[in-house]
DNA sequence: ATACCTGTTTCCCG
DNA sequence: CCGGGAAACAGGTA
């Protein structure tokens, strides 16, 4: 499930453990995950301190040195979790980095996700400004619109260069809030307004998707209790997915169809072409 | 059994 | 060279 917010709550599960040295890493060798990265090389953690992490659209960047980063995707089902220091592994466990306490683990059944490693100090000198970065301005968002003008709105959205971290889910609620089909092409979009919706989703997702599950409440970060929350009812995510799922704002049955290749849900009500 | 999937990359087309 | 669409990746779930 992972998009922007559900990337930043897997992030801090194991930002958790800032400062802990990490005593061995055990990795799955055949693993699609490592792609171009070879699975022995992450053993040079060892011995290593997670010092601190950050992330960035969809990904995550665990650093352990100044040239050097464990930058992690979850691909369509990855999960960064903790458990118990003599944690049993699982099936597609690929990564585990095991400090004195615990178990931090990569788990991803796809194999969509990836691992790799960094040995420069910024590896992410040049990614674009996040929704959430007051970077992220009405100018750019109306350069990204101008440059695209035939691109239909979702998938601009969808695009990680103009909006890290939006993901399917996203796109539809956004979609949704401006009132327009995800279909609509970009020529003519005000760029104030997609801005801010973009902004009020990602903020939104970021406070009732990560915010719930690690506030002070200590056992949030406990090994087994991380319990994945959504947004709440009046937003569209609530009743995209259902079989007869009703639009939250007007009661009217929402469509589906493939938009901009994806899966998409909207209300043809409120949301004209 | 069959279809479906909160993501990205690659390839192919115009 | 660009943009856009489809396929591929892989395995669990409905």
């Amino acid at each position: 499930m992972p998009e922007l917010a559900e990337v930043e709550l897997a992030r801090r599960q194991w930002a958790a453990f800032h400062g802990e040295p990490i005593t061995r890493v055990t990795t799955h060798l055949k693993a699609r995950i490592y792609r171009d990265c070879p699975a022995p090389a992450l053993r040079v953690l060892e011995g290593l301190t997670l010092l601190r992490s950050r992330a960035h659209g969809k990904r995550m960047l665990f650093t352990f040195g100044p040239e050097l980063h464990l930058e992690v995707h979850l691909g369509m089902s990855g999960k960064l979790s903790v458990g118990p220091q003599d944690h049993k592994e699982q099936k597609h466990d690929h990564l585990i980095l095991h400090t004195s306490e615990a178990a931090l683990i990569f788990n991803d059944y796809r194999m969509f996700g990836r691992v790799m490693l960094h040995d420069c100090a910024n590896p992410w000198a040049d990614f674009p400004p996040q929704p959430q970065d007051s970077k992220f301005s009405v100018s750019r968002m109306r350069k990204l619109i101008e440059k695209h003008p035939k691109k239909p709105l979702k998938a601009l959205l969808l695009d990680q260069n103009a909006c890290p971290g939006v993901g399917n889910w996203m796109a539809d609620e956004i979609c949704w809030r401006l009132g327009l089909h995800p279909g609509v092409p970009c020529l003519g979009l005000n760029p104030a307004l997609v801005r801010k919706e973009i902004r009020f989703v990602s903020l939104g997702a970021i406070k009732h998707v990560a915010d719930k599950n690690t506030t002070a409440s200590v056992d949030g970060f406990a090994p087994g209790t991380y319990v994945a929350q959504v947004p709440p009812k009046n937003w569209l995510f609530q009743h995209r997915w259902k079989k007869g799922g009703h639009c939250p704002k007007c009661g009217d049955a929402l469509e589906r169809d493939t938009i901009a290749t994806r899966t998409t849900a909207w209300c043809p009500t409120c949301q004209q072409a």
